[in-house]
DNA sequence: TAAAGATGACTGTCCGGTCAGTCATTGACA
DNA sequence: TGTCAATGACTGACCGGACAGTCATCTTTA
């Protein structure tokens, strides 16, 4: 999507774009994020990001999917397919909220997605970022039902899609001020994440979706 | 929050710019809202818009807030309190997305609440929208867990935060694109939701709470 | 020195907010 | 009942700032 110009450059300048980028789009949305502004944040000028991508909006969708491809080998890398589903939900949860809280810019690039005007960017997005985690989570659900570690009179489908929301709003939790203070009003709680605070967030939610699907 | 005027204008006049406003602001979020569109689309002159409000937030914030009252007594307005808590849950689906099925830029001014650049609209709106449902919720399992109807080996809290974040995934799945592609892609369904399509969805996902939360 | 890359002044467009003036309604008074 | 002044809602041309994208020119590289 980029011009080839921009696999030319040097390695440093292309990565230090890509991340100012990813954390002014995501600071201001797309709309509101001024390329001059950019440049100067990214040390180069503007004309030389015109070098590298078509328009904003190409430079938009790039720097997009490539955080969500830097945040899923984040998040599944290190995990072991033979794990039973809820340590794989554990694992997600820990490493989705710890690379996050480092780059909580390519968090709040995919809540965006589903913000007003964005509808054409998620036409082009919205398949191929969920569908990776559907199928896993859905074929893991049966898996361990199969094995008796889940109840068998649940619907996988709506299972998983459960599992997957909760998964969607605690993340969004760590990174949106509107969800961070609806967190803290259901769980009581105040002042900003800390590991020590995240910690037993995510074992209470771990838990709860543990005591729930397990067999009784 | 409007200036005095705005309450003299005949009601007609009031409720269509209203009801635009939401409309526009929906369909293009508050930047890429344009005031002189708005005027047009209202059968105003825009600096009659002037006249009745500070500026283009205060406009927007009164519109917000309009919304969420107009929601909540669509969708609380006839429950019974003494319904138990998987019926009032069902209710609340139910009406919820009979609702925002009639009027879905309500439901995406809420969601944009948590877009990129709206955090200072958050901090004046979040507690306020959240608060009601919150405490409701937690009032109502707490009540359901000591009649028995309610598995007490959960956190209330967590069972609370899970069903609420359950119904605003439901909702969202109605009006944005992604989460209407993301729902299709767990559920396995295609095309449009018609109110035969959306009944299932609602028996479904509210059944799996009931069945997740009954004592067995 | 030719080709590729870098640059930032410039252009055209868009849009929030203003304001000087218009017009319809109301009510006081003869 | 007719006149006139006061009120305040209504209007849209206009202003100023912001910003995406361009391009002529300069610099680096091979």
């Amino acid at each position: 999507m980029p011009k080839e110009t921009f696999f030319k450059i040097a390695d440093e300048k292309r990565e230090r774009l890509l991340r100012e980028a990813a954390r002014l789009f995501a600071e201001r949305g797309f709309n509101q994020t001024d390329m001059a502004q950019l440049a100067s944040r990214a040390g180069v000028a503007k004309g030389s990001i015109y070098n590298y991508f078509e328009n904003k909006e190409d430079l938009y969708l790039y720097v997009c999917r490539d955080g969500m491809r830097r945040s899923r080998e984040a998040i599944y890398g290190r995990m072991d397919p033979e794990w039973d589903v809820y340590r794989q939900i554990e694992h997600i949860f820990r490493q989705g909220a710890r690379f996050i809280q480092n780059h909580p810019e390519y968090l709040i690039l995919y809540a965006n997605i589903s913000s007003a005007g964005m509808e054409r960017f998620s036409v082009q997005m919205s398949r191929e970022v969920e569908k990776y985690t559907a199928d896993h989570l859905k074929r893991l659900i049966r898996r361990d039902m199969q094995r008796g570690l889940v109840r068998d009179d649940v619907d996988v489908n709506f299972a998983a899609f459960m599992v997957n929301s909760l998964y969607i709003i605690f993340m969004t939790s760590l990174v949106s001020s509107h969800f961070k203070l609806r967190l803290q009003e259901y769980l009581e709680m105040d002042g900003d994440f800390t590991d020590a605070s995240l910690e037993p967030l995510i074992q209470g939610t771990t838990d709860t979706i543990n005591n729930l699907l397990r067999p009784v």
